[in-house]
DNA sequence: TTTGCCGGGTT
DNA sequence: AACCCGGCAAA
């Protein structure tokens, strides 16, 4: 019965000998996310820019007070989670102690998501408050400080409730909302329910439908998303801004500054929260939850005009996709066929995109530079003796080294570029220039450009640091590691 | 507006 | 199998 969360990562190593034996201790059951937890405590230590500010957040997470929620046991798990001197001795069994049901064990850090996790007690003004919302009462944008670093990662990192149990029902009828659960009533069309609420039966049949239709389980949040909830406040903070628009451009080109392993935490943090997802809502798949149109929109039939192909604008990209597809030689297995889906997380980043495998490109040949020097490389698994082209790379081969690889679809534009006469100037101009209205370049001077140059990849510093031609020749590095620019040129080249 | 994820369709 | 498309996740 209990979930094995285990065996995905966890043979990659991910945790010190020292720090599994603490966690696993305390929770015996649930090494990944005791592994989590510990990962995360990792990082806050890690990259806690500003000391002061962070010792005042962990305050609250130490110990705090026993708030237990009015209107449900649930709550206390979190509590019970979060007792410091409480390691239940009965954990193992987990049971509930007023129902006596046994409890699906949970990770120790699902609760912080919750209202009344730890680090945001203090901060919930009425239990009711976060009671008709839809979205998660709790994220970093609840966090006062502007500084919600690691700690603020915990404790928006999870949205599930230690005890939900999978989609049951039961728990649901508790009126208590799961934050990750809408009812689509809620969720939508409140217009709705001024506009014809009285009149029309049709309005009260759809209603009914949609009740009946099983509650809305939110996608668990990305590596990304989760980088947003804990810097987005930090980022409005700098810079004054309030659009959405320009801050998620911002944090977009932090994102891409960060370090590889910066990243990888998020990645993992992610990659832990989609599991507890599925383990909490099993049958969840993403396709369900989004009926109406999540992939169900049309059956798309390419129609493809005759002149043009992708490969078109591949070639601009790297025009080493001109030559002649890869042969056997050239290692022809993609990351999919080469580790399969139970290593996922040693694929490249494209491919866990289900887009084009940067060994492809790579693989061409020589012609072309790593996808993204250095960080970017982290994508090649050990079995690809050509990629590893930074020595330094293994010291952490585990779990998550897949990301810095921005190869997407950005580079187009820098694609084209290279080619044109560039201004490189111009592309430097930070896409503040390019895009006048939405970027925040002007009030926020560093927000857009301060990227931690500690954290900043070698090859990106250089591009920083002298962006002109020489570091557009090399495109597809460049576009691993300053992609931003370019997005922004895109448009302006259209 | 951002990146990542993933189902579905196409090649 | 490989990969593109489109949509969702938060704010």
């Amino acid at each position: 019965m209990i979930p094995d969360l285990s065996s995905p990562y966890l043979p990659n190593g991910s945790l010190s000998p020292t720090a599994r034996t603490y966690l696993q201790m305390k929770w015996p059951l649930l090494d990944v996310q005791a592994g989590s937890l510990q990962s995360r405590q990792a990082l806050k230590d890690a990259r806690s820019p500003s000391p002061a500010h962070i010792v005042s957040n962990k305050v609250p997470v130490v110990q705090h007070p026993h708030h237990v929620h009015p209107l449900t046991p649930l709550i206390t798990y979190s509590n019970e989670h979060f007792t410091p001197g409480n390691p239940p001795p009965h954990l193992p069994a987990d049971v509930d102690p007023k129902t006596g049901i046994p409890r699906p064990p949970h990770p120790p850090d699902i609760s912080p998501y919750y209202p009344l996790s730890p680090g945001t007690v203090g901060q919930i003004p009425h239990p009711l408050g976060w009671q008709g919302q839809p979205v998660y009462p709790i994220t970093t944008g609840g966090f006062r400080h502007p500084y919600p670093t690691a700690l603020t990662v915990n404790a928006s990192m999870s949205r599930f409730p230690p005890h939900m149990v999978p989609p049951h029902h039961s728990l649901h009828t508790t009126g208590i909302p799961h934050p990750a659960i809408v009812t689509p009533t809620v969720k939508q069309e409140s217009s709705q329910s001024d506009v014809g609420s009285l009149h029309s039966s049709k309005h009260q049949d759809s209603k009914k439908e949609e009740e009946k239709k099983k509650p809305h389980i939110k996608k668990p949040l990305n590596a990304f998303m989760l980088y947003m909830k804990e810097m987005r406040a930090k980022v409005v903070a700098e810079c004054t801004l309030k659009e959405s628009a320009a801050i998620n451009q911002i944090l977009g080109r932090r994102w891409h500054a960060l370090s590889r392993e910066e990243q990888a935490k998020y990645y993992e943090l992610a990659r832990k929260e989609r599991q507890l997802h599925m383990q909490l809502y099993p049958g969840w798949s993403a396709r369900d939850n989004y009926v109406g149109s999540y992939g169900k929109k049309k059956k798309r039939k390419r129609d493809k005009q005759p002149g043009e192909t992708n490969e078109h604008s591949e070639c601009f990209l790297n025009p080493c996709l001109s030559l002649p597809p890869i042969t056997d030689a050239n290692t022809p297995k993609k990351c999919r066929a080469l580790f399969g889906l139970d290593r996922q997380s040693l694929w490249c980043k494209p491919c866990r995109r289900k887009k084009k495998c940067v060994r492809y490109i790579q693989g061409e040949g020589s012609c072309v530079s790593p996808p993204s020097s250095d960080g970017s490389l982290l994508d090649s698994p050990p079995s690809s003796p050509a990629m590893l082209a930074s020595p330094s790379r293994d010291s952490k081969p585990q779990t998550e080294q897949t990301q810095p690889l921005s190869l997407s679809l950005k580079p187009d534009p820098l694609a084209h570029l290279v080619m044109m006469p560039p201004p490189s100037s111009l592309v430097l101009a930070e896409s503040a220039a390019s895009k006048p209205g939405a970027l925040p370049a002007a009030s926020c001077p560093n927000g857009a450009l301060d990227h931690p140059p500690a954290a900043l990849p070698p090859a990106a510093a250089a591009s920083l640091a002298q962006p002109s031609t020489s570091s557009l020749h090399s495109h597809s590095s460049l576009a691993g590691t300053q992609p931003q620019p370019l997005s922004l040129v895109t448009k302006s080249l259209e």
